[in-house]
DNA sequence: ATAAATTATATTGCACACATTATAAAATAA
DNA sequence: TTATTTTATAATGTGTGCAATATAATTTAT
């Protein structure tokens, strides 16, 4: 068994690697899904947020998907221009900008609805590796929200 | 306890989703360890297969990278650059092309020997829980390696 | 031996991802 | 109240990530 000073940076070694990996791997099989409904998989957990809550600001959006403005501004652009969601300036606090789902996306939920069990078939965890897992992420997540918070 | 048939669209059911965040909130920690080497979270996981092996053919860096050529021909042409690698056609194979580490290259490993441990830091899971969540995202990935090979 | 198919890499184009900078509005302080 | 600071979003620039296409070399099949 070998030791040396640079184990620490063999790829094997490494957790980061196999979580950028996967992550990557996965939103890949997510493609043919989403390409029916013309989402990318960014457009996809943005529209999740809004199926849960049919308004929310930029601010609050990205803290929920760890995104920020720069990313989620062409975002909701191109879901505006596909009339899932209009965009509009708080009158409270113009800095804030809001966007509110359309009906049209509230339909595209109906579209979305087979794609969790289609992809789940793509990932054979089992129902307690996949337990384990999430709640391991979430472990993390979590801790970076606190540390964000801070 | 809701249930309803959009309980699978939920972001908080979904088990990609903090995979895709937890991967983008670690790599964004590596940053500030890799601007001191100039070198981006892509970089530096191709350099560690340099320094694991010291050739490589594009086709096999990719494949245990999980990348493909549109995105590791820029990459090795930034590295190239700087210095740490050379590109080199086969002469039995035109078609494939080989990476080299140069001496510089192989010296950039001493600089990067203390970035696991500073990430380590970062990424406040205790021992056990780190080998669970190594072998639950090895498994996914060992098996997406078999569906590609099928 | 030569056309057809396969293989390896490069190029192109689109969509993030995010750091940095800019801008404008709101809150606070002197 | 007016200047300063803070806050929220937008714009910009660099670097992936990857599908689709192009190109060139090699293999195969006839």
């Amino acid at each position: 068994m070998s030791n040396s000073k640079y184990d620490g940076l063999k790829l094997e070694n490494q957790l980061c690697f196999p979580l950028y990996a996967c992550s990557k791997e996965i939103i890949r099989r997510y493609r043919p899904f989403l390409d029916e409904l013309d989402l990318t998989y960014t457009q996809y957990i943005v529209m999740m947020v809004f199926w849960e809550r049919r308004k929310i600001s930029v601010k609050e959006l990205g803290k929920n998907l760890f995104l920020d403005s720069g990313t989620l501004t062409p975002v909701l652009k191109s879901l505006e221009a596909k009339g899932y969601i209009r965009r509009y300036r708080s009158t409270e606090d113009e800095r804030v900008l809001f966007a509110e789902m359309t009906e049209s996306g509230e339909a595209l939920k109906e579209s979305a609805i087979t794609i969790p069990s289609r992809i789940g078939e793509c990932v054979c965890l089992d129902f307690d590796e996949a337990m384990q897992l999430y709640h391991l992420l979430y472990k993390v997540l979590n801790m970076f929200k606190e540390q964000g918070e801070a």
